[in-house]
DNA sequence: CCCTGATTGTTGCATGCGCAACCAAAACTC
DNA sequence: GAGTTTTGGTTGCGCATGCAACAATCAGGG
């Protein structure tokens, strides 16, 4: 009496997948921690208004908030607020926009690329720590199984320079 | 005028590195998200609640909150308020604890062992769906390099039947 | 025993977040 | 071109979170 071996759809996740998934977790949460930390013990903002100034930076050009919630993988009420706080701050300002009266463009202020440069200077050096224990082959062999699992094309994550 | 290559401590992380850090904080969120995603359409609590049944079942024995706050990477005030909530969903009660009055032991209930009977049968699925783009032997490798950069030992995930 | 310091856990407050409702402008339909 | 739907973005509300201060107990001297 042979089960059909087509009804059931593996419902227990393998041992190697649940290891992947437990590593997946602890890890990225340690290593964003470190890097959180390294940001607040500067007195600099968190990586969220990094991502923003960066962003719009590297658009080159007002650009309109949902041209930024999807790359940036986040809610557009949770950009709004974001963009209040950072508006608060000076970083960036909402100008008008003729095309479509409904939304406005963001553009960084001068004070908003000199906070993106200064958090760079943290960011990158807490980087580097963070990931210390793995080599660059190791990095982009890392890089590549994670973009195969999460189907995820390449993006630049901040300055090269 | 050769500079000594020993004094500057490589401020920018190479590319690889930088492509690992980017695709671990996209993917990690996005997994992380379909999982919680698919236990909040099933009407269940978040992993974080699984997580704390889990270790104390797995614990077998009434256990204090300190001994959870550790493998669970929570802190101690974060703990409280989570147990807070659960109690007061009657998922766990806090006993007394003879030894040292400061503190108590946490125990599940029969129905907070229920609910992570109940949660396992959604989340292992989730899991496993969104984990399924990686077969095990890039599983195991991708554990391997996510332990290897963390530093972190191996620990169970879940209930394995 | 009393004093000091460390451990264990909780809480007040301000801030942040998720959700669903909302508004205004655009786009589409007849 | 009036009516409906869709899109872009914001907001009120209740809950969750981080931080720093706090209370209570324990542990280790003198």
């Amino acid at each position: 009496m042979q089960q059909s071996g087509l009804k059931a759809p593996a419902r227990i996740p393998s041992d190697p997948i649940q290891r992947a998934w437990v590593a997946l977790g602890r890890v990225s949460q340690s290593v964003q921690c470190e890097v959180e930390s390294a940001l607040k013990d500067a007195g600099l903002p968190e990586l969220s208004w990094y991502t923003v100034l960066w962003e719009l930076e590297r658009a080159g050009t007002p650009t309109r908030p949902k041209d930024l919630a999807i790359p940036l993988f986040i809610l557009p009420y949770q950009l709004s607020r974001l963009v209040d706080r950072m508006e608060k701050d000076g970083l960036v300002k909402r100008i008008a926009c003729k095309e479509d009266k409904r939304g406005h463009l963001l553009e960084p202020t001068a004070k908003g690329f000199a906070l993106r440069k200064a958090m760079w200077a943290v960011y990158a050096p807490a980087m580097e720590e963070a990931l210390k224990r793995i080599n660059d082959k190791e990095a982009l062999e890392l890089a590549r199984l994670l973009n195969k699992l999460g189907g995820i094309e390449h993006v630049d994550c901040g300055d090269k320079g």
